[in-house]
Parts: C-alpha cells; sequence; structure tokens
DNA sequence: GCTGAGGTCTCCCACGGCGGGAGAGTCAAT
DNA sequence: ATTGACTCTCCCGCCGTGGGAGACCTCAGC
C-alpha cells in the first residue's frame, strides 16, 4: 500500500497526472479512504499503469489509451496503424516546416531582411473568368480597359481582382484577366473561362511600384529553390490594389515610381510532392 | 475596404483567426465602425497579414510572431535558430515515437497481445544500498535472506522494493541489493555501494510466476532489436511484491508457480544515442 | 497531549490557437 | 418592412498537465 506520492516517486508519473488518471478512470487506486479520501495503491497497479505510460510515451490520447486497455482484440493494429499514419503525417508537416526554416535562415544571409520574400503556400479556388490574350508587347493597361468595359457593360463584374498571366518562356503572351459572377457571351477575342484551382499555390504580396516585381518575383523563383519546390502552370499578377491610371488606360509609365499604394500579389501554382 | 468575411476568404484566414489576431494586437483593421463594431479591412494589411500567416506556418507562436513584427535587428537570426532547433527536437521525438510505434506493430504481428512487452523508458535515482554477491548457483532467497537480517538489524532498510543484477555474459555471479536509508558499515562480503543513476532506463513490470522472467527478458532483448537500442549495463530485476517464502528463505522452487500475486519489474539499462 | 513538518485532499485557473454556438445587432436587396 | 446573409461580443471546449489556495491528515518528537 502506498500513498499517492510514494507511488507517484515510484513511477516517475507525477502525483497531479495519477490524481487526473484516476478521475479519467484509466488508473484507480487500489482502495480509497473513505474518511480522508486519501488514494492508496499497490504493486497491481503497476502492470496497468505501465502500460498507460508506454501507450502515452507512443503518442496516443488518454481516451484512446483507455479504448486500447479494453480490447485485445484483432483491430488493435488498426488502431496502431493509424497512430502510425498520423506520425508519419506529422513528422512530414514538422519536416517542411524545418526546411522552410531552414531556407528563410539561409536566404537571410545573404540578403537584406526587407528584401526577403514572404512566401506563403495556399489552396486558390477556381473562378469565373473573362480573359483577353496580347502579344508580351501591347499595352497591359490597354487590355483591362477593354476587358473591364465589356465585363461592366454585361454587369457581370466579379468584387475580385483582375489579374495577369505572366508570359511563359516558350510564350510570348500576356493574358489579361478580370473575374465575373456567371457566364456572359464572349466577344471578339475575349473569351470566357474557368480558372482552375491551385491546391498549392506559393504567393508573396507585395507594396510599391510595379518596378519592384521582376525583382520580388526573382527571389520567389529563389525561393522555390532553397525549398527544393517546382512550379508548375503559368505564374500569376494579381493587382489587389491599382491605381485609377490603369482603370483609365494612362501610359503604364505613369505607375513605375515608388508608390505605396499599389498592392500586387505574385502567385506562383506548385506542382505537388 | 472588405468587411471580415470578404478578407477572410481572400487570404484564407479564418474570421475567428482574424478576430483573435485583431484582438492580440497582431493585425488590426484599417477602421472600425464605432457605432457597431464592424471590423474594415483594407489591402494595405495584406503584407502584414501574409508575414504573419508565413510565420505562423513556420511553426511561431502568436506571441514570436509579434516579437518577429516589430524587430528587424541582427538577432532575427538568432531567433530563427532557436526555431530551427526546437523543429529538429520535435522531428526527433515523433520519430522515435513513430519509431516505437512501429517496432509494435511489428512484435504483435508474430506475438500473442498477451505477450508484448510493456517496454517504458525513463530515467531511475542513484540509491544508497546494501550488496552480497554470490555465484549464480547460489540459492537468492539464502542471500536475500542474509541481507535483509543484516539490514534489519541496522535499522537501515529504506522502503524500497529489493533487486538483483543479473549475471552478465561474461559473468557467473547474481549479486542481490537492499536499499538503505543511510551508510551502515559493511560487513564480511556485504558491501555498501552508491547504486549509479541511469537516465534511461527500459522497463517492462511481469505480474507473475518467476518461470516467466526469462521469457519477459528475451521478448524485452527482441524490443531492444526492433527499436535499435543497445543495452549498457547490468540488468536489473527489481521484486515490488515478493512471496513471504522469499523473506523466510524457503526454496525457490515455491516460487515458480503461476501466482498473480508476485510482481517484479526488470529493468535494461540504455546506451545513450 | 501538543506542535510542527510535510503529505494529501478538492477546487479553480492557466496554457495555445483556435472552433462552435448563443443571442443580439447590421447591411443590402426585394 | 421584411428577409437572409453578415457581423458583433461573450462564453465554453479542447488536451494533458502544472500551479496554487485553503483545508485536512499523518506521524514523529517533545
Amino acid at each position: 500500500m502506498f500513498r499517492i506520492g510514494e507511488f507517484a516517486r515510484f513511477t516517475r508519473v507525477s502525483v497531479k497526472m495519477l490524481r487526473h488518471y484516476d478521475e479519467v478512470g484509466l488508473c484507480q487506486p487500489a482502495q480509497v479512504d473513505p474518511a480522508t479520501g486519501y488514494r492508496y495503491y499497490t504493486v497491481d497497479q503497476l502492470p496497468r499503469l505501465n502500460r498507460i505510460v508506454l501507450l502515452r510515451d507512443l503518442g496516443f490520447g488518454l481516451d484512446q489509451i483507455a479504448d486500447l486497455l479494453i480490447r485485445d482484440d484483432a483491430d488493435l493494429d488498426r488502431v496502431y496503424a493509424q497512430r502510425e499514419a498520423a506520425l508519419v503525417d506529422s513528422v512530414a508537416r514538422l519536416q517542411a516546416q524545418l526546411r522552410a526554416v531552414q531556407a528563410r535562415r539561409e536566404m537571410l544571409r545573404d540578403t537584406a531582411p526587407d528584401d526577403l520574400p514572404d512566401v506563403v503556400v495556399r489552396p486558390v479556388d477556381s473562378m469565373l473568368v473573362a480573359t483577353l490574350t496580347g502579344g508580351a508587347d501591347d499595352d497591359v493597361a490597354a487590355l483591362f480597359y477593354r476587358l473591364e468595359s465589356y465585363v461592366r457593360d454585361q454587369h457581370a463584374r466579379a468584387g475580385r481582382p483582375p489579374l495577369t498571366l505572366l508570359p511563359e518562356p516558350d510564350d510570348e503572351t500576356v493574358t489579361a484577366i478580370v473575374p465575373i459572377t456567371w457566364l456572359v457571351p464572349p466577344a471578339d477575342d475575349i473569351e470566357i473561362k474557368l480558372l482552375a484551382a491551385v491546391p498549392r499555390m506559393a504567393c508573396a504580396v507585395y507594396q510599391g511600384g510595379y518596378a519592384g516585381l521582376p525583382g520580388l518575383l526573382q527571389r520567389m523563383l529563389h525561393w522555390l529553390d532553397r525549398t527544393g519546390e517546382r512550379p508548375a502552370g503559368p505564374i500569376r499578377e494579381v493587382y489587389l490594389r491599382f491605381g485609377a491610371e490603369a482603370e483609365l488606360g494612362l501610359p503604364s509609365t505613369f505607375l513605375t515610381g515608388g508608390r505605396d499604394d499599389l498592392v500586387t500579389e505574385l502567385q506562383v501554382p506548385l506542382a505537388d510532392r
């Protein structure tokens, strides 16, 4: 017969935990003095407590431990398999975090802190859009002017920001894109599409004039390198806030200054891994 | 100007989180309607929120994120290094759990569930003891009888269970050990020692006759194999509850039946890794 | 028998990073 | 004016454990 403190020193399970295990019915003392409430344990409790500690060290929750202590049937392996899968998952997640932290540290070594791109990976939903493709040399603002005008005339403008698809290496075109709320008829070279969802999109928000975007893109690609990610699909430039000039169709040279009111997001679709 | 729901869909940060970040001062809306309490966000918040999400994905706590958002000084790398170390630690811990779960699953495949040893790794404190070493063929009960008698005569018996050190391969001796409360003079071949602490001791509790112990030991060594642990030092057999016969010096053949009142713990010291 | 030290009891709070839900108020379109 | 979709605040729960308050118990020494 041990009192709780002795039993705790013995098993290296804290008094608090023993009381907690008593409360949730995991490991109840052999005897409780009805007058004083003192818990008295015996060595007979040790095998059970030992199993509890083992399962706890395996990372099971207390409710699962309670389950496992009752059942000794065949789908015991199922429970272990499930725990194993959860652990594999956790390890993978932590290792991804670790790689990300290491990549950021390395980039911190040869980049000014302010130039570090804040790259976040998140899913991006599909959206219904109107698109207008032009040559890489076309005035993007002019493309948007035509596109926005058309969509507004159809009363189909969705409350989401416009974007462009950047030209890919093998391609010399830029595509202006405007989200819409429902299907409208295509017109001339304006097409209506469902822009596919991207499960893993690397996103970085940039505040400042458009002249800074190429540098940001370069740093993002550098980031991809460091973290071992591979781009998959066209890069999106999302104009979260753009100057009134863009809407008015003024030449884009107006937009290259150091302007803090412009907010743009670069999005690079990532390949699964 | 976005209301909170729109901003949430946009950034894929839940409304709950945005309110939470507001409350803790991490990311406050650009404007709050004083009459209604409605939060209004602008795209200017995006860079900051993006950084918050990035740091959160790196596994930083919200308080650390708040720190990191203020400081852009040189010991920023220290914070990242610290986070990296914590991650390395977590990964190692989870991988250890994973190995343990896998080992248990594998052993479950070719062992009856009841025969699975519940092996727990825990530190064991040093203790002051009286020891008496005999040949492997000596009657262990007789050794204990002499030892317990001597210690009791000195009024030095500590309230901890007696144990033996099992013979090692190169050695043919068994050592009986009894914990004591303070230094007493040695006598004959009874020695007084400080049994060293063991930081990582593999422990398994066994309930039943002593005939079952060799099998348990074998399964424990099998477990060591599976988990890649290496034994380091003599194996201890701790008699958590033993029959009155042992104290009375009766022949040990009395103790080999299928007796559930006997509780014994096998302890294998593990090498660091 | 008294006192003091050290156990032990129960009950409540805290942690972190949210999610869920209740009950009330707001916004925008019909 | 009604309706339905949002939004507000406030409170609780999670999960396993530690900390602490205030009261009670045990045991040993005087």
